[in-house]
DNA sequence: CTGACTGCAAACGTTTTGCACGGTA
DNA sequence: TACCGTGCAAAACGTTTGCAGTCAG
């Protein structure tokens, strides 16, 4: 069974071929905002509804299979959850990258500064990207 | 000259009482968001348009007098431009507080993985305040 | 005095909802 | 078969715009 197929029955999502559809995009590309997303089934699904897009994208983010990025300037863009990870923007080309850090010695002085009890470190920077700045 | 005043003058905005008490509010709370700054407004000027929040939001987010924090499931807020901090936000009873942190690591860290040239580094934590998690 | 700001109402774009139909489990 | 998802249209929501009157510089 493909790959899509088996993470929506994971996450208790009906298999439909929309869903498929939308799924196997966000592997494949990253990061979509409502507007490429919809660009992209209207291709594959020529008589889908934009409130389709919407429910899906909402009924996935509810149960936490995907999630939204809030980017500042810029349209939320949407992606499949997987480990934390830190988000690279470039203001030029608009591109996203995924990127890894540590963020163990912030948190670590952020705990002696907060009593906060910290659940999730939302990292984003924006600046130039190495195409873009040549 | 009170402090608002003077502000809203370095930046070439022209000084109206909704202006003064926008910016008033903003220094004393921190955060805001739209409907919290409106209703804040009405209370002192109970014929005021909620299009002219958003004018002059609008206006001083243009000329960098203030920003627009956009939160993870939460409605954005508005803040003083100063210096650069992270946002701690409590998923409960949904403070936010800021905090300065030494991000240097995680730059040093990110710039040995990617070519972005960084400009800005946004950082939220989301938990639970100390209240919150008695 | 002039241009910018305000408040109001209308317009606009985005997201959600209700419903009849069709598809999944 | 029963329920859930889809597509359509309408509604709801948040934000922006145009305009006439007013105010700041």
């Amino acid at each position: 069974m493909e790959n899509s197929t088996k993470l929506l029955k994971e996450f208790n999502l009906k298999v439909t071929p929309q869903r498929v559809a939308i799924v196997d995009e966000l592997y494949h590309k990253g990061h979509l905002n409502i507007d490429e997303l919809y660009a992209i089934m209207l291709s594959k699904f020529p008589s889908i509804s934009l409130a389709t897009i919407y429910k899906n994208v909402n009924s996935m983010v509810e149960k936490f299979f995907i999630s939204e990025v809030k980017i500042p300037s810029e349209k939320s863009v949407y992606e499949l959850i997987k480990e934390e990870h830190s988000h690279l923007v470039c203001e030029e080309c608009k591109k996203i990258e995924d990127i890894v850090i540590d963020t163990s010695s912030v948190l670590d002085e952020l705990k002696s500064q907060s009593k906060f009890n910290i659940k999730h470190t939302n990292v984003i920077f924006t600046g130039v990207c190495s195409e873009c700045s040549k």
